[in-house]
RNA sequence: GGGGAAGUCGCAUAGUGGCAAUUGCAACAGACUGUAAAUCUGUCCUCUUCGGAGUUCAGUGGUUCGAGUCCACUCUUCCCCA
């Protein structure tokens, strides 16, 4: 938290490869920002409001080494709001993070506040969750709004529909996203960072479960030369292996040499699935939320640690952990915790799980700079996600 | 010693003639994928082929077609006065 940001002035938010996979689209990169650099592939921990839930910056820069986070565009426009943000000087410094941010644009929330809002062509009104106030998001602002916030990476307004939506909902909604991207990429052009740092605009891939539309829209977002680009409308109800096809058709489209952000995936098993398939960024709210809720993950596969079996379990949580909360606590003691309602649960379960999904994503570009990434995948993927 | 109140599934509560019986807590499971989530759901007397079946409301006896509910006595607990 103490080094300078490094500037890299001559190739904004440069990807290298270094790794490919002999026998798979995986890939190990470096995407450069002028917060630093972010290994691929990689996990960013999500902090929708300027807080990554339960847990300091201090564990999440020193003991979870999360290299990039995201905030909301939503959440943080409606509290603290606008005004506050630019005062502070953007995101960065009011949260003390001097890391890379990662701003969703409030296209998820178009999705999981369906009842709360209404879409038109120019855009969508929302009813705010928090005092019902009627607000309006149209391409142009919410790139205005990432401006203000001053993430590194901004993304593109889009429709997030269901993943069940019949093909000519999604071709419709698909068409929108498309419009509504490219008027986010004038706005773009058309507006500087705000706070000496760069920022990058990336399109989002809409299309749900239909191969053609993945593939129209691939190509559309391709078109845009993005720094990066993102596969959104998944894990949102279609079954998995919909979207681990869906995730194929659309990289073998998108340009080899930017990054690839899975949006809001997934599972470890999922991620390491998609990472096989050629995406390069992930985030999720299950390490934390799941966490929060008493569900660790871990090598081994899933604990339920509410469960009676861990009353006098007194082994560390993870004693090879690089944070200390991990090495410090037993599972006996975090039983405990959740089941008193103690808040240093959420934090330790939290922290537990935020350090294993970073550990995860580190160990599978390990494996891909060695050349055995598949291999090591197919030994290790089934027992992630089994019951302990 | 005299007077009064009360005993319901771990705890606490509802119930005043049709009840396997309300609600909360606890307990035990499950869910959670670009965070309206420190949230939500289920089970929670016993057995069950999930359709049901069998035993329950301190105890015993009674009234009644029918009793957790009404009556009598017994036991236990609490309060007030001596």
């Amino acid at each position: 938290m103490t080094s300078e940001p490094t500037l890299h002035n001559d190739q904004p938010f440069r990807f290298t490869i270094e790794h490919s996979d002999p026998n798979s689209s995986a890939r190990a990169g470096v995407l450069h920002t002028d917060h630093g650099a972010i290994p691929t592939p990689i996990f960013m921990p999500v902090g929708t409001v300027g807080s990554v839930k339960a847990v300091h910056q201090h564990e999440l820069c020193n003991d979870i080494d999360a290299k990039i986070i995201l905030g909301n565009t939503y959440h943080l426009y409606l509290r603290p709001g606008m005004g506050t943000l630019k005062a502070a000087g953007g995101l960065h410094r009011f949260m003390g993070w001097e890391r890379p941010i990662l701003t969703d644009s409030g296209g998820f929330q178009v999705f999981s506040l369906a009842q709360n809002r209404k879409i038109k062509e120019e855009g969508c009104t929302f009813k705010s969750h928090i005092d019902g106030s009627r607000h309006t998001f149209t391409p142009e602002g919410v790139v205005d709004i990432q401006r203000t916030i001053g993430s590194d990476i901004m993304m593109a307004f889009d429709e997030c529909p269901p993943g069940e939506s019949p093909y000519n909902y999604a071709k419709k909604s698909m068409e929108l996203t498309h419009r509504w991207m490219d008027r986010c990429v004038e706005r773009y052009k058309e507006t500087e960072p705000l706070y000496g740092h760069r920022q990058a605009l990336f399109p989002i891939v809409q299309g749900c479960k239909y191969a053609d539309l993945r593939r129209m829209s691939a190509e559309h977002a391709a078109s845009k030369d993005a720094y990066g680009y993102a596969i959104g409308g998944l894990a949102v109800g279609e079954p998995t292996e919909v979207m681990y096809e869906m995730i194929e058709v659309v990289n073998a489209i998108l340009p080899t040499d930017r990054p690839r952000y899975l949006m809001g995936v997934g599972t470890p098993a999922n991620i390491l699935e998609a990472i096989e398939r050629g995406v390069d960024m992930f985030d999720c709210v299950m390490p934390t939320r799941n966490g929060r809720n008493g569900m660790l993950f871990t090598w081994n596969g899933t604990v339920n640690i509410k469960n009676k079996k861990w009353e006098t379990c007194f082994e560390p949580i993870n004693p090879d952990s690089s944070a200390l909360a991990d090495r410090s606590y037993t599972y006996a003691y975090l039983h405990h915790l959740i089941k008193s309602e103690e808040l240093l649960g959420l934090q330790i379960a939290s922290i537990h799980n935020l350090t294993f999904y970073l550990d995860l994503v580190r160990t599978a570009r390990q494996h891909i700079a060695e050349g055995d990434f598949t291999s090591w995948k197919g030994s290790i993927v089934d027992r992630l996600m089994r019951r302990v």
